[in-house]
DNA sequence: AGTTACCTTTACGTTAACGTCAACTTGGGC
DNA sequence: GCCCAAGTTGACGTTAACGTAAAGGTAACT
């Protein structure tokens, strides 16, 4: 295992453009301290890891979540914590993490269903229009 | 089938009660359209279909939807239309939803996996504190 | 008649999550 | 040496989704 840990960098428009967001978004992650790029003179430097964030607090976003939550599903990333009472604390914000989407997981099977029925009355109004 | 169909009513504060909101959210839900509930004098009267509505918009919020996105999943909910072309379009909807709700499944997969691994990881530091 | 408990409308305030300038700097191509 | 594209830092604007406070109506106790 000698260093190929995939040590590519990224300017900023690279992620914007990759995720279809804008640089003024990227830069607000940052104020927002869920990323911390390094810099080459004022120009920001992104890394790998700078984009699984990235990666991480979209997906948040796609689920509705917010960026405070988000942050938190950041910080279970990586548990640089040496501190038990850390680490117990961070067990119980995994739980409950698990437990909203497990809720949202069954919102999504019974909104599955209503489509289904949706589009079948759907279906059923065109069947009475062809008269 | 003589009308059994459930008709009882509530008023604003059984419904903030029941679903946890304040009256004011569910005021606010009325001036954007989204219920028209009836009146005796001054005062609202809900119907189970009011009900109903609001559950679809709660559900929506859960999920992170936009109050817009929820309205139009309250139109799906009955298709009042008597004409094709709009039976079409909200055909055409229906399946866009579907396709934000197979991403969403999605993302959650992927999340759960990556709560397993963080919690995982949470328990291997916290092995290593033992000493 | 007075108080309590809800209900109402009107209207301004707030927060999150960016959008949108404006005014720079900086490295590369002609 | 000039220009252009891409980067930067402020700083103010905007939208959605309510919160909150003011001022008042109404029905039911006591």
């Amino acid at each position: 295992m000698n260093d190929m840990t995939k040590t590519r960098t990224y300017s900023i428009s690279d992620l914007a453009k990759e995720f279809d967001i804008t640089t003024r978004t990227i830069r607000f992650y940052e104020e927002a301290g869920m990323l911390e790029p390094e810099r080459n003179g004022q120009t920001r430097i992104y890394s790998d890891e700078d984009r699984v964030k990235l990666k991480l607090i979209l997906r948040g976003k796609r689920l509705g979540f917010s960026l405070a939550e988000s942050r938190e599903l950041i910080e279970m990333y990586d548990p640089t914590s040496d501190n038990a009472k850390q680490l117990h604390a961070l067990r119980s914000k995994i739980q409950q993490s698990r437990a909203a989407l497990e809720q949202q997981l069954a919102d999504i099977q019974v909104m599955q269903n209503e489509l289904d029925a949706a589009e079948e009355r759907c279906l059923e109004a065109l069947r009475g229009l062809e008269s």
